[in-house]
DNA sequence: AACGCGGGGCT
DNA sequence: AGCCCAGCGTT
């Protein structure tokens, strides 16, 4: 007696009911795993909505400028996602006629898609018998299997991704990998505190019968963050906005942002350097300070509100009206507390 | 193998 | 304050 059966009854009886699982076309799974890379449920759910109705199909997508794409992003965190969304449409439409190809090779060689998604996508999209394995599955895996080999380490993915192969159940494959992720978001959750009492594999899970739920998965500490101390500014002209255009590589690439500098500068130091931006301040004021926590950085920001002097030069800034902000530009989450009193939406 | 890449919710 | 999330690409 396995666990795929008690499991798939268990999927049939609590899936919950989310936007990506109804009309599941390729298209509209694919664009759904790339969104919950690494993001939750909740927080794509909206998203993804939006996405599907600016762009509800391979052409659509990669005809999207990139000004709109990044702004059906904006607050969504790991911008790089989109980008390669729509280079692997753009991808898609000139080799595969605009359609997703239905083999776990072809899958994986699309930019922004990797084993995990890969297997999401053959066998939820097309029932192939591809594993799919994420962070709820490994959790899942290692306290069934009572393993202690660190989830980080990208030969315990491959282990666990041999080790499902074989039980995947033909003709509901995507059933399957659905149920493992459902089973690990709901009931095999993160923090010590799995439902052991309501989960239909608890019998077949070793780290229970052991009474360790506790010691799974292992994951070697990350390094600490770094802090970063910036200062911005929020230079105001006859009540636009300016804003300046990120690198397109690094953090938070392409995106727009308040313009800023390296540590923290006093009102002398901020001065200067809004004249370096071929700006004349006539008065600054200071903000409340603000923080704002990456993955691998951490900015401690401080600003400066500046009424400028009537000036031509834009100097490499766009200057935005407070609907312009709202409707066009993609900002960082990073800079909202700046702008409160423009975006009292 | 290690690192860069967002943002938010939960403990 | 730290952990984790339907991970992937680069070096």
């Amino acid at each position: 007696m396995g666990i795929v059966e008690p499991l798939l009854l268990w999927y049939g009886k609590n899936k919950r009911d989310l936007p990506w699982r109804h009309n599941c076309t390729p298209y509209r799974v694919w664009v759904s795993e790339i969104m919950l890379q690494q993001t939750r449920v909740e927080a794509v759910k909206n998203y993804f909505v939006r996405f599907l109705q600016a762009a509800p199909d391979i052409p659509s997508l990669a005809d999207l400028p990139e000004e709109k794409l990044l702004k059906l992003w904006e607050g969504l965190g790991y911008y790089s996602r989109v980008r390669n969304l729509q280079k692997a449409a753009k991808l898609l439409v000139s080799r595969y006629g605009g359609q997703m190809p239905a083999s776990y090779a072809q899958l994986l060689e699309l930019p922004g898609v990797g084993s995990y998604t890969a297997g999401a996508v053959a066998s939820i999209a097309f029932g192939l018998p591809c594993p799919a394995v994420d962070g709820n599955v490994l959790r899942v895996w290692m306290r069934l299997t009572a393993d202690g080999a660190d989830i980080a380490d990208p030969h315990t993915k491959r282990q666990t991704e041999a080790a499902l192969r074989p039980l995947m159940p033909v003709g509901r494959c995507g059933d399957f990998t659905q149920a493992l992720i459902e089973l690990g978001a709901l009931v095999c959750v993160p923090n010590a505190t799995p439902k052991c009492a309501v989960c239909p594999l608890a019998d077949f899970c070793k780290a229970h019968r052991q009474k360790e739920e506790q010691c799974y998965p292992v994951k070697k500490p990350k390094p600490p963050r770094r802090v970063e101390q910036r200062t911005i500014l929020l230079l105001e002209q006859a009540g636009r906005i300016a804003l300046r255009k990120r690198p397109a590589k690094g953090l938070l690439a392409s995106l727009w942002e308040l313009p800023g500098f390296d540590g923290t500068l006093s009102q002398e130091q901020a001065i200067a350097a809004v004249r370096s931006l071929g700006l004349e301040p006539v008065r600054l004021q200071p903000l409340a300070p603000a923080k704002h926590i990456f993955t691998h950085v951490e900015w401690h920001m401080t600003g400066w509100q500046v009424q400028l002097a009537p000036l031509p030069d834009t100097h490499r800034l766009v200057w935005a009206t407070e609907q312009e902000l709202r409707e066009r530009y993609s900002l960082p989450s990073a800079f909202r507390p700046f702008l409160q009193k423009f975006l009292q939406t």
